[in-house]
DNA sequence: CTCATTTGACCCCA
DNA sequence: TGGGGTCAAATGAG
């Protein structure tokens, strides 16, 4: 009974998500041809239609607490397991617990949202911290060596919240990212017009992003000050999508003000949230709840707290 | 063969 | 001296 009223919300649900995502492909379409009045104008109408969509969703979820998906993951990349645990949920029995099992980790539970954010990371390293009780990832850009890409993160579960993590990015992305992040820049530069909606539609779909460090003229703002992790907001986004900001990043997902929230200039990056959404929807069906695993993060992803609270949910829709 | 991950060792700094 | 960050050899996967 309460399961048939449930399915048919997700199934709403999933199907006003599916839409969005339709609409984001077909801004995304738009954005990557020249730009000119036409175009611009069916670019703000998708936008209005994408924000009334996810609106609507997020009523939606609201109205319906049993919607909340169950503790999930969805990773964008084979990442990088946490070395303290042995019982990994996605590794194979008898494996060694030592050497990663790449393709093992992408079982057909598991959602992949985002094939590519135009950048990709290398682990060189994971330590225990002092204090606290999961080790911490070191990851540089893989294009180091052939471009002197300085960029590097640091991924930390956090204690408090095993399922949520903290990113914090170091540098500045120097290398040219592959096709994705081409492309963005791409469509930025030919329909700035339309990157300007884009941006008025992240203003609404806000990804709090926070710095913990004054690179880019920010104040600091450390993990603690900013209730990205918080008792009350049980989730978060961690994602190197954030990566090109200069300076070094703390990301998550809060409704705190944030100095510095990000910009949404690429299409790629509001797809790749939708995608999430949707994924995240869809894939309401039970899932391993990898309860120590280490999620570094390749592309997008969204961490379901287990105590999931409908009411603080979907935060990365946030409305001011 | 190439590339990514793991992990112990090493380095730097407070 | 200890903790945090990085290096690099070993190893696995594709």
């Amino acid at each position: 009974m309460a399961e048939a009223v449930e399915s048919g919300g997700r199934a709403l649900l999933v199907s006003e998500l599916g839409r969005v995502q339709d609409l984001v492909s077909q801004l995304e379409l738009q954005l990557r041809a020249p730009a000119d009045a036409d175009s611009v104008d069916l670019c703000r109408c998708l936008v209005q239609q994408i924000v009334a969509l996810t609106d609507r969703s997020i009523g939606m979820l609201h109205s319906s607490p049993d919607l909340a998906p169950s503790p999930l993951t969805a990773t964008g990349s084979p990442i990088s397991s946490d070395a303290a645990s042995d019982h990994h949920p996605f590794r194979p029995a008898g494996a060694s617990p030592k050497k990663r099992k790449a393709t093992a980790r992408w079982t057909s539970q598991q959602v992949r949202v985002s094939a590519d954010d135009g950048h990709s990371w290398r682990k060189y390293g994971q330590k225990d911290i002092l204090g606290a009780r999961h080790p911490r990832a070191y990851y540089r850009c893989t294009h180091r060596n052939s471009q002197n890409c300085l960029a590097t993160k640091q991924v930390q579960r956090a204690d408090d919240h095993p399922a949520l993590f903290d990113v914090v990015y170091h540098g500045e992305h120097t290398c040219r990212p592959a096709a994705a992040g081409g492309g963005s820049k791409r469509a930025q530069q030919h329909n700035p017009h339309a990157q300007a909606a884009l941006q008025g539609l992240a203003a609404r779909l806000t990804v709090a992003t926070t710095t913990t460090d004054n690179a880019a003229g920010l104040p600091p703002m450390t993990p603690e000050s900013c209730p990205v992790r918080g008792a009350s907001s049980p989730w978060s986004l961690a994602s190197p999508v954030g990566s090109d900001f200069n300076g070094c990043l703390h990301q998550g997902i809060s409704p705190c003000p944030v100095p510095g929230y990000r910009d949404w200039t690429s299409d790629v990056d509001l797809q790749e949230v939708v995608s999430s959404a949707f994924a995240a929807v869809s894939s309401v069906a039970p899932l391993p709840v990898p309860d120590d695993e280490f999620m570094p993060l390749e592309c997008v992803e969204y961490v379901f707290d287990q105590n999931f609270d409908i009411d603080t949910a979907m935060p990365s829709l946030y409305y001011p």
